[in-house]
This record gives C-alpha cells, structure tokens and sequence, in this order.
DNA sequence: CAACTATATCCGCCTATACGGATCTATGTC
DNA sequence: GACATAGATCCGTATAGGCGGATATAGTTG
C-alpha cells in the first residue's frame, strides 16, 4: 500500500504529469522538456530525478545527452490501469497544448541534436 | 492537469489509501473506521476530509452518525480508470489484512449501531 | 588538459500537510 | 436545559517537497 501511495505521490504535481504527458510521445532529453515546458533545467531535472525514482521513467545516456523513456510495465501498478492513466493524461486540456508546442518544436530541430 | 495532480495527490497517502479500500465494501461511519484502523478520530477525520474536498467520497448524516462513501463517478478522472485504480486497491496485501479486521468488526457488532 | 555543453545536485526559502491531543459543534436522550 | 456521544476543527510541531539560481559533475571536442 505504501509503494502504491509513493506512486501516486509521483503522479501528484501538475509538471510530472505534463511531463508523463510528452513522453507518451516517445523518449526526450532534458533539453526537449526545457523548451517545450519553458522551465529552468533544475527544475526539469528534479522532476525527471522524482520520476525515475519511483520507476515511472527510466533513463538513457547518449553522450552528453540523457534520454527519458516511459516505464511500460510498472512493478507496482498492473498494466491495465496504468495505461488508462496514461490515456487520460492525453484527455487533459494541457495536454493538448503541449503536445502541440511538442510537435512545432520537433518540426523546428529537424531530427537534429540538441545544443 | 492540475485537477488530475489533485486527485492523485488526494491518493498518495497511505491511510487515505487503506480507507478507500474499505469503503470498497459499502458506506461506514468514523467510529468504524476509527476501530478498524486503530487510529486516533481526528487523524480518521481530516483524511475523511481531505477525501471528500478531492470528491472521491461522499458524506451522509444519520443522527449523530456521519456516513461515507465512496463516489463512483469522478468529474475528472472516467470511470474505467478510477474502477480499476480501486481494483488495484484490493490487491493490496494491506487492504486484505484490513478487510479482514474489518469483517471481524462486522461480526461482533452484529448489525448495532455505534456508541 | 582546457573549454564547452548537458545534466545533476546543492542551497536557502517557503508552503503543504502529516500527526494526535485538546477543544468546539451538532445531535440525541433524559 | 443538562449531559453524553460523534465528529469537525484547532493547535503546535515536524517533515516533505516545491522553487530556481548557483555550483558540481560528466562527457565531447580541440
């Protein structure tokens, strides 16, 4: 019960969830949510960390670069009702925002790296 | 999101968590939460509190007796999601042990009232 | 190794909220 | 109205965690 309480604890912050939101999406780097978000990177990095922590993400090193994936399969919370979180994040309004300031940015790099 | 992040933020204590899952079983009162919980009343009420400003469970007034119980549709969170976030509940080893308390209550009370 | 960039972590500050005993309020009973 | 009981709220205390600028660390490039 515990760990399902931690769990939610992760899910209780607005910025986490916009975060989980875009990287339904696929992986992104500290960078990506930087602009995307328009938040310092301490406080972008400290979500991630929060995150992570609770096995929500996991993380990836590609160079300088961090890359932060979805968990699919959590050890704590079933899959059924995990992805049906995860679908209704997509329904929130903020959501759709910045899904769409996701996709104008990934249009603007161009597949490029960032920096 | 931010009414999303209240919810789960709503869901991430243990002792919230362990009240829900007995609600579960139908509408009960504080002095049976109290018992079952072994906890002191006025930790039982301000997280009935809390709960209830969340809207995931609803009160109801018998003489001095205040009954809650849980809401089965959420203004935010569908109902897929939130039936199964509470099926997960369940399959809680902690919900099992208080379940089972709770039934023993059940038993020795026989139907009474509190008090 | 020096310089640069991406990221993690530290720091001080501030708010939210957990705890449980004490008190207040509402209701029922005599 | 006096009293008892259920429950809500208040209180002081303690901790978690949010914030974002500053600093430390890790990897890249010359």
């Amino acid at each position: 019960m515990k760990k399902l309480a931690m769990i939610f604890k992760a899910l209780s912050d607005e910025t986490r969830l916009r975060i989980l939101s875009l990287l339904i999406q696929g992986e992104l780097c500290v960078c990506d949510l930087m602009a995307v978000l328009q938040l310092p990177q301490s406080t972008v990095s400290r979500h991630l960390a929060y995150l992570r922590n609770a096995n929500l993400i996991s993380d990836r090193r590609e160079g300088v670069w961090m890359y932060y994936c979805l968990e699919e399969k959590l050890p704590i919370l079933e899959e059924q009702p995990w992805q049906s979180l995860l679908s209704q994040l997509l329904k929130q309004e903020q959501a759709e925002t910045d899904l769409a300031v996701l996709k104008q940015y990934c249009t603007e790099k161009n597949g490029a790296r960032c920096g």
